[in-house]
DNA sequence: AAACCAAGGGTAAACGTTTACCCTTTTTTG
DNA sequence: CAAAAAAGGGTAAACGTTTACCCTTGGTTT
């Protein structure tokens, strides 16, 4: 692959000269642009971009650290981080990290490595600790879906815990009385804190959820179904049923409706996320919006603030994003 | 950021051992790698990408074009790749290309600035000389979704004409006599091979598609909503609706049920894609089985055989893959 | 006509690694 | 015990850029 080099010596100039052409730098001539922009094209010659980063100390990509892109709303988080890149000309460099300490570490060590300076990290089980280290160590890094007291101001997240209460709070305007949910088996705080605001708001109504219907499961369609089957095999009554997140609750409202149940007059079913598809199914989900996409740019943006210091690293700015209740067709008044 | 010769100095030893610790080379004694080792962790040192990728003149990344990943289609498309980059300690290059042509190509350039020497690119786009020329210059490049004969043997594609007969065979098998399609606006070769097959087998058993009763949308929910409004609004009658892919299906069924028509009972609705969600929806899905996460990651591993040369560039191996008939619930014998 | 300035362009150091080649010390072998 | 080999480690060039600094040329100003 030709070289800054080639392009020189095949234009009759110093390496210097092309270097300034490709940078659109001061100094060169008409004369010598057209030159050596005709020499550059006829040798195919491609700048290089690792050679570039090391000597300009400067990155052009920007990171983002998530589970999986298979997960419609990891895809969403990556899409919004993405298209803040493409506004900044910079690339997306894409780190996977299960949902392991281990492969988080190194999936944001990855990014280190390649000197990136701005990341969009979604860490569930790194510690705070060690996320605090990191945060201190990259003056890029942004974390998304997560609090971290310490480091607040670099913290892009949702309130899982309001979020149950506007769903229960939702359920019983609707006059339900007997509920049961689905979490995910996840150990992670999201879904604690949803069950937990939920239970705490049904509390207030003096309600609350009968042993046996909270299921766990995978936070995957198919995990709504299992969850679903044994909840059904319990035996016991219920007529709102509040999921983790809106797969589950699609694999549920398939698995209730296979048992003769129909969505909402007898069971009203309430997810959580609102991604695409929700609005197209049938019946169309009752959910709450999780703006995750939103967030995602935000926090690149961040981000990006961050490390061209248009922004103090610890002011007092708090980015917490309450989910929106999107009324559809699977929650119903219950008679 | 520490360097290497950080490490070496605080180490007391040159930074060609630092580098042999750090590669686990020969000619280190047990001593030395621990000492730098401890050095190393005690200057939080993370060695710099760009310079290693520079002097050895090795990528360590995969590259991946596509629209975008907002689409899950593409979304799995990407984690088939990913998965492949991760078996091979390689890391993800995203280049979202959108479908311009101009735009297409400044990702694949990105990715040649980066020197990433293997990459599974899905243009549609993009002229086949371009894409040969790339090739050419390229030898890690791998064609996905799109067949060009010169370069077969780095094309991974479906075949949509065949999948398009496999659709009509299914309807006519079931006593279809009246068909409609949905087609996408999108001028890329995919829809029309698809309709194309689709007539063809339909021709053989001397049935055809009434004039109006093929509509053009976006390939998305809401474009399959307004394709089959207008079905609607045409009047003519049909029991059999062949669609472009299945969120265009799923959209056009919630339509098809909204003005009182019952699937499959009254109208048979036959997708494209197989995308996860086809087996959720109700009534579920009856589609043509694309395996995009299967094709990519053999994209993928074609891309990695190509530069270590383990393939034959002029090999006759032709990488087609055939659409499976998935049968769920949304066709039905017409009585 | 002398002095100055602007424009254009060249030289070489630097970025952070890897690795071929060389040197020294220790161990093995006959 | 000498010779040879092995083990350990250092020096410096190279990868492909950018950019500070310097030099030359020709025109403009007094």
């Amino acid at each position: 692959m030709a070289t800054i080099k080639d392009v020189a010596r095949l234009a009759g100039v110093s390496v210097a000269s092309v270097s300034r052409v490709l940078n659109n730098g001061p100094k060169v001539s008409k004369k010598t642009i057209e030159n050596v922009t005709r020499v550059m094209k006829d040798l195919n010659y491609s700048p290089n971009a690792n050679a570039r980063a090391l000597v300009t100390q400067k990155s052009t990509t920007l990171g983002v650290v998530i589970p999986a892109l298979i997960d419609p709303f990891f895809a969403s988080l990556a899409h919004g981080v993405e298209q803040v890149a493409r506004q900044n000309n910079r690339q997306l460099l894409l780190s996977t990290g299960l949902v392991s300490a281990e492969t988080e570490m190194q999936a944001i060590n990855l990014l280190i490595e390649r000197r990136c300076d701005v990341m969009v990290v979604h860490s569930k089980k790194l510690s705070d600790d060690v996320l605090i280290e990191l945060a201190n160590k990259v003056p890029g890094l942004v974390l998304i879906d997560r609090y971290i007291e310490e480091i607040a101001q670099r913290c892009i997240w949702l309130d899982n815990l309001e979020g149950g209460k506007i769903a229960a709070r939702h359920l019983l305007a609707l006059n339900h009385q007997s509920f049961a949910c689905i979490s995910s088996k996840h150990q992670i705080d999201d879904p604690l804190l949803r069950l937990q605001g939920f239970q705490n708001e049904l509390a207030l109504a003096g309600a609350d959820i009968e042993e046996n219907l909270i299921e766990y499961g995978e936070p995957t369609l198919q995990g709504g179904e299992i969850a679903t089957q044994k909840l059904l095999a319990s035996g016991k009554v219920f007529s709102a049923l509040f999921v983790y997140n809106d797969a589950m609750a699609i694999g549920a409202i398939s698995t209730l409706e296979d048992n003769g149940y129909k969505v909402p007059s007898d069971i009203s079913v309430l997810g959580f996320d609102d991604v695409l598809l929700s609005s197209y199914s049938r019946p169309k989900l009752t959910t709450l919006n999780y703006p995750i996409e939103e967030m995602a740019m935000q926090a690149a943006n961040i981000g990006l603030e961050l490390i061209a210091k248009q922004v103090a690293a610890n002011n007092s700015t708090n980015y917490k994003y309450i989910p929106r209740l999107v009324k559809r067709e699977s929650t119903n008044f219950k008679s």
